[in-house]
Formats: C-alpha cells, structure tokens, sequence
RNA sequence: GGAGAUGUCGCAUAGUGGCCUAGUGCGCCCGCCUGCUAAGCGGGUUGAGGUUUAAACCUCUCGCGGGUUCAAAUCCCGCCAUCUCCGCCA
C-alpha cells in the first residue's frame, strides 16, 4: 500500500496516479473520509481509556464510600471505552481496507496507456530469414516432439489441459537451465533459495496478489493456503514482520520454484505446446534495498535478465511496460520479449517490477538506520523482482530459434557443458 | 493424527488481578572518571498510532485473536509457533 499520509498531503497525486492506470479516481474521496473518521474515532477512544486508566488507580487505594462511587462512574465508562474501542477499530479497519485496494503509484516515467502503449528500449539480436535459409521452422512443440522433449497428449491426459511433461532431454534441459540460472545469480551476489510453494493468505495479499488478480490463483480451500504463481510472494513475504539494519542491504536472492497460474481470462490464447500452462518452474531474482536506492537496482536487474538471455544467444527486446498493464504493486515494469520465429513476433520472458514501498507497507517491512536521518528511525523498505529464468518459456524459445532444418536443435555455447552442443531428434 | 510442555524489551530472566508507568542482568549508545586497556560511575535503549509549528503529552503493544472484570502480562476460550514423546511417512 501507499503512505497514509500522502492522502492528507496530496490526494491529487493519488488521484493522478490512479487516471494513468485507467482507473476512477473517485475511491481517492471515500479514502480521505474514512482517514479522518478514524483519526476521530483513535482520539475518542484515547480520550476515554485514558480517563478510565486514571479512575482504575484511584479504585486501587480507595475505600469504603469514596471507593463505591468511583466504581459507580468508571462503570459505566467501561462501557463507553468498549464502544469506543469497537468503533476506532471498525473506523480503522475500513480505512486499512480501502488503502490495501488501492494499488501502487505509477512511476512518472512509464509510458501511458494499455496494453500495446509500451515503448521498445532496445532491440537485441536479428531474428533468423528461415527462408533465405532455405526451410520453413517448425513451432516448439513439433520440435519438442521430433527431439522427445516434451509430451503434451499425456499432460492433458493427466492433468488436463495447459499441461505437460518434459521428458529425456527436455527434462535434462530445464534441470541444466536451473543449474545455470541459479549458479550464475549467485556468482552475481544473490543467496540461492528454494521456497515453499504454498503459502498463507497474508503473503499472498501482501505481494498484491488477491486485489485483481485473484482469479488467477490457486486456492486450496480445505487448508486456507495458496499455491504461488512467482516465488516472489515466498520471498517477499521471507523477511514479513522484521526490521533490517540498512547496512544489510541490499538483500538479493534467488529462488527456484514451480509456479501455479489459473490463466482466467486467457481461454484459447495460446492453446498449443508449454507456452501458456497452468504450471512451469522458475529462477525469479528478488532484491531488498530503500526506496532511495530501488531505481537504480530495477536497472540492474533489467540488466541482469538482459545478460542472462546474452548468454542463451536468444534475439530479444526490452519493452518499457505502460500504465495500465502494471500490476498493482509495480510502479514500473520493463519486460524482455524473445523472437519466437513461427509466431513472428516478440514473447515476454522475463519481467522486472519496482515496488517501491508498496508490498513492504503490507508485510511490515522495515529498515533501521536509513541515510535520511542519522540512523536511528526505521521506515518501509523496497521491494523489486525479476525473472531470470521462466523454464517453459525459455524451452520455446531456445527450440524455435536454434532449430535446423533437420528437426535439430543447436545450443548456445552456455549450455554445451551439460547437454552438448545440439539436440538431436529420437527417431 | 494422539499426549504433554512452553511463548515477557536485541539476548537471558523476574513478574499468580490494582504497588507494572513491565523490574533486573547482559549487550548496545551517550557522557564522566582514567598514562593506555579493563573496571567503575551517571544517563539512554521494543515497536506502532494519535494530538501538534514545535516541545511535549496521550493511547496501544508481554506469540495472535476473542472473553470475564471497574481494572488483565496475570483468569477463561480459540488459533499460531516451538520443544519432548507416541503413531504414520518421503
């Protein structure tokens, strides 16, 4: 959530910030309300507690007459403190309510619009000419199946559709792309972590995850528990309820975690093979740091994911995501999209969020010692995250750009330690 | 799944209804003293919210949530977590 007090110092920029996300700004109004009906009803309730507290020592040394006149008052004020109390929490409980489904401001810097008003920041790579090549490609799930990688007929048998098996070498494949991915982002400085996959509401509503989105999550009612869509929420949620000293930051870490996606609202998108499925794994980078210093890490860790498709030698772009396709706890988002040649177009794969304060306010993480103030206060820290490395995802993409007209598959030099330098087809 | 025990300030502990405005020790911070270091002396040291120009004051916070009571760290109920034992299990 955002800072309470930004709606008594500037609702306009809420309001603003609301606008470019294509929402009404009208809940700005009823926020601004329900703040001051509970700053009242706070004040009401201290007034009379505090009046009660003073009458409860006197009980303690008085006697006899003076003592049964002061419980004849403080009785009933009892009854008005507990009055008092239930409405300041009711008060406060609606204000929490309506500020927890507010989503994060936007950062002055993301394009405006939907969907498609992104803005391109670079284009790395040139998608191959198949035809001055001399063959038509084969989509990731013929390649799949001539290579015995992936079979989707028993996934959907199984498990229904939207599912899969990796089986010989597309097993080997993500277990060799998880091994790298994790390596590599140690190397880089992050604390490799594997998290539970299952989660408790409160992480799950801290990361922003059951506003409007919540229809794309698991829910596994007989256990009030969550299945997670990005080990972001597992990680997010790690640190829920500490202070951290700011010289321990940043904090980066990097998680390897099947991720559970209900995919509402995308039926018949993307029906064929792994690219859109209920389940995949992922290496998901998470960082950490202040408010201050979280601008300067989203560029890197666009920088990182940008690296890390380098080093897969996929052809790539790097988008600049706009206003109204945020999610609600990112100010800003830039996504690396890679070529996928039989659908000629550029396919997010990874995907890198600010956060700010927003998912920290909710999980009450804080830092102690921030520059700001000579050190001693805490206040809310920063949160961002960043895919290294979506497995299926990444699979369509190393298929389709490194096929050959055989129905082979050449690997980007990355890989050759563990699986060789291509993939041939089983029979 | 069954039985039992435990949960108090960063750590260790005291606290069995009003003297708790939660004490003490350790650690940490500031100062004094001191050839240096150690010791010693004095003060400070959970977090959140509210009133407020400020200073200051007030309220909440003893795992979490309810209840009893004029009054709850303390009594009752539920939940969560940890530990021990039994059962089951990868």
């Amino acid at each position: 959530m955002i800072d309470p007090r930004l709606l008594r110092d500037d609702p306009d920029a809420v309001r603003t910030s609301l606008r470019r996300r294509g929402e009404s700004p009208d809940k700005v109004d009823a926020l601004v309300a329900a703040d001051a009906a509970r700053r009242s009803a706070i004040a009401q309730f201290e007034a009379l507690r505090a009046e009660q507290k003073q009458i409860g020592r006197q009980v303690a040394q008085a006697s006899g007459d003076e003592k049964t006149a002061l419980l004849e008052r403080t009785k009933a004020l009892s009854a008005q403190v507990k009055e008092a109390d239930a409405e300041q929490a009711r008060a406060s409980e609606e204000f929490d309510g309506l500020l927890r489904s507010l989503p994060n401001l936007v950062a002055p810097e993301a394009p405006e619009g939907g969907e498609d008003d992104f803005t391109v920041l670079d284009v790395v790579g040139t998608p191959r000419d198949f035809a001055a090549e001399g063959f038509t490609p084969r989509d990731h799930l013929e390649i799949g199946q001539l290579l015995g990688a992936i079979d989707i007929e028993r996934g959907a048998k199984v498990s229904g559709s939207r599912f899969y098996y990796l089986t010989g070498v597309g097993a080997m494949l993500e277990l060799a792309l998880v091994q790298l991915a994790m390596s590599t982002a140690q190397k880089w400085g992050f604390t490799p972590m594997i998290p539970p996959a299952l989660v408790r509401s409160r992480a799950m509503e801290g990361t922003g995850f059951l506003g409007q989105a919540a229809d794309d999550v698991y829910h596994l009612e007989k256990d009030d528990l969550y299945l997670v869509g990005t080990s972001e929420v597992p990680l997010a949620a790690y640190h829920s309820d500490e202070i951290l000293d700011a010289s321990s930051l940043p904090r980066r870490y990097a998680a390897f975690s099947p991720c559970y996606r209900r995919e509402a609202g995308s039926h018949g998108k993307d029906t064929r093979g792994i690219f859109r499925v209920h389940w995949f794994d992922k290496v998901e980078m998470f960082t950490y740091t202040t408010l201050e210093e979280s601008y300067a890490e989203h560029e890197r860790l666009l920088g990182w994911e940008r690296e890390w498709l380098d080093a897969l030698e996929l052809p790539y772009r790097v988008i600049d995501v706009a206003t109204g396709d945020l999610g609600s706890s990112a100010i800003r988002k830039f996504d690396c999209e890679a070529w996928v040649p039989t659908q000629e177009r550029y396919r997010e794969v990874s995907s890198t969020s600010n956060c700010t304060e927003y998912q920290a306010r909710r999980l009450d993480i804080r830092v102690r010692g921030t520059a700001s103030d000579g050190g001693g206060s805490t206040g809310p820290a920063a949160t961002l995250n960043g895919t290294l490395c979506a497995m299926t995802r990444t699979i369509v993409a190393l298929f389709e750009n490194g096929q050959q007209a055989d129905g082979s598959v050449a690997l980007p030099k990355a890989l050759h330690p563990f699986l060789g330098p291509v993939l041939k087809p089983v029979a």
